[in-house]
DNA sequence: AGCTAATCGAGACGGTACGTCGTGTCTTTTC
DNA sequence: GAAAAGACACGACGTACCGTCTCGATTAGCT
């Protein structure tokens, strides 16, 4: 995606595909040791044993490369078990995103994501890659749920997955670096999956005016604050 | 803070109080026009009039100038109007939050704050900055809700937290730099409060028990796994 | 002489005279241990136990205090045996020059004057400080040996010293670090010296009259060859 | 010589000559312009429109750099007229080196000699660049002499070139830098020349053994003026 | 005794050069 | 024509030193 795709008619000689695989190892690698400071394109050619032309070849700048990087090693991740509840898929999915994110790789991913984020580079980046496929799963899993009718229809998917993936995340920023482990994960998501369950399960915010409204209407959400 | 503080007798020359305010401004203005590339130290100490020394003598990295800059120029932020329910605690508390990651100055906070926590500084950097007086608010707010008996005993105020600011953050993070103003901050935070709100209140105690509605069952939200 | 000297009345606290000294030593020292490079008003006040403003009260730039420090260490040097003949006070001359010019302070002398000669400095400073005290005993020698017609008329004092102080300063360049130690000042000085006698003598006079020798007679001080 | 040499086979992108050209030429002048102080690494580079990369590429300090500036700028020198006699060729060899000694690039050479001489540089860096090739005339001029039978079998050359030399040393440093001019050479060697001739033809210092002599020849030497 | 004035140690101040290093491009030879 | 190597122009980094300045604390003579 990120890759400079020439595509056309084979002229001269074709690429070495190994290239491709060493610098991307490379890169992982050498991000891992030094972290972005000290992650130098020219690091990354050595390391893989190639020249820093091949790079810019491929990749226009270090945080393409990157992030490519981080791309090529991210396991396939589909989450998809359909436990047959909501309450099951969420869990689920919770514990794969937080396992995602601890993880060196979703590590990687997320400081990029932020970065790209934050600096002018493309937004689309941070949800594309941070939560592209988690975000799909998610929408998956809610869409079985809406069909099953355990979701209330005043909740709006994407609302769900900010405040699920976002509590992960901010679970992810602030565990110590030393407690960045894999390690139980059903402890650690538990509450925040439950508190989403619960806000999107019960009736709507309206607590049962009078009988009808699904509410969008109520005590006054809006309000200047 | 960042700031190395010298503590003891007062030998010497002292340091000119207007040399920390000047570059503290001129680190903000520079960071605003050129963003983190083309943040220059040097940049820095030219417009506020000073020597590069007078910089490296306060602050030992470009990281923590930048943090210090946003950290003083950032508002007081005392979120606690109470309104009188949670509710319209919580929308309060939600708008600002958002704003202020909105607000050029919230958004270098939270790069920071990511980087720092990504990288091996002290990850207490993230909380305490990030959403540091944000967090105190949150608290307050809650503890009152509690005492009120707003709050489903069930739920702990760390999990609130972290459902509510991670999906603002979330919201913030994904957002266009386009759209990223402050208006309509009320029709971006609902949808998120409300899932909140939903999650947290005193249980679905009865949640509108005549009618019957889709589950609103019992208890058991939280189950052990 | 580089000290600026305040001269007139006396208000306020007198300058501690222990300074100077403390501060030229120091200079001395430090400039022995790090050489020019390295040489900082700030080590020098700091071994001195002094406040910079002491030093730059009393010199105005690096180049005067290590020239003052190196003045005031140097030996009295008052070359004037009068052996009776101007070969044996030009052998010592010459030897007591050499000598200087290999130790420590001599050396550094002549490091500041060269640099005084070659950068816009005033160039008196040369002559001044290098040769000062040796270029008057030399003028000394020769008057006395023009007096008694050792010297034949057609030489010129100047250009005497010219060729001897050259001819040592050669030496003392050329000679080897580890090389330069005032040991055989005689064997190093005698092929010049006796270069320079031969230059200067009353003419070829008569080159070897009867047979008697033209002298290499008499006082014979240095042997050496 | 101060140039790193890479040596073995071309891999790479090969070093652009004229780099080396573009940059020696700004060296000098910008030394020519400022002198030592304000002669800045970032100002040569400037000037010969080269990183200063390239320039450490190939020199490792600023010394070395201006060094190879004056060495590569300096004249051929071949002084080898020949003139028949020692006479002719000691004044014709003199003359050459006191023009280079007052000739800024020489001037330079002196100062970085020096400078070498004193600071922990290799020594022979002095009689290597400054009296390098002057050194190697002035041998085959005495060697000449000598086989004429010109030359007393007693002098040594070196100590001739010493006195020589350092003669003219001497009155390039001690010569006020408005009249340091390479105008009226002649009156300007002559004293000294005709010292060290002196010096040099009569009987050796045990003078007139037997009565043949080498050759006390002519009457006088001296002329000139 | 009080006043005034200069010195002293300490160290902050505005500048500026240093030498290193990283980027992204260019230019070679080799495959 | 891609690949490996590495030179190239550029410019930021953080350190160090310069010479000036501003402190509080002396330490005198002069009133």
């Amino acid at each position: 995606m990120a890759e400079s795709t020439t595509g056309q008619a084979t002229r001269g000689r074709p690429r070495d595909p190994g290239v491709r695989a060493r610098v991307l190892d490379a890169a992982l690698t050498e991000y891992a040791r030094s972290g972005w400071a000290g992650f130098t394109m020219h690091a990354v050619a050595g390391r893989a044993g190639v020249g820093k032309s091949s790079l810019y070849l491929r990749w226009p700048t270090k945080e393409r490369l990157l992030a490519d990087a981080i791309e090529a090693h991210s396991r396939p991740l589909v989450v998809d078990h359909d436990t047959g509840t909501l309450e099951g898929d969420l869990r689920a999915l919770a514990s794969h995103t937080l396992a995602h994110l601890l993880d060196p790789v979703g590590w990687v991913t997320l400081r990029i994501a932020v970065d790209a984020a934050v600096e002018a580079f493309d937004v689309r980046e941070f949800s594309g890659r941070i939560i592209g496929r988690h975000s799909e799963a998610a929408r998956t899993v809610l869409d079985r749920a809406r069909r099953r009718g355990e979701l209330s229809p005043a909740v709006d998917s994407h609302t769900v997955l900010e405040g699920l993936f976002g509590g992960l995340l901010m679970q992810a920023l602030t565990m110590p670096h030393d407690e960045r482990s894999p390690a139980d994960l059903v402890g650690k998501i538990t509450p925040l999956v439950d508190l989403v369950l619960r806000g999107v399960r019960t009736a709507p915010v309206d607590p049962c005016p009078p009988p009808g409204q699904t509410r969008a209407d109520g005590p006054m959400p809006t309000a200047g604050r």
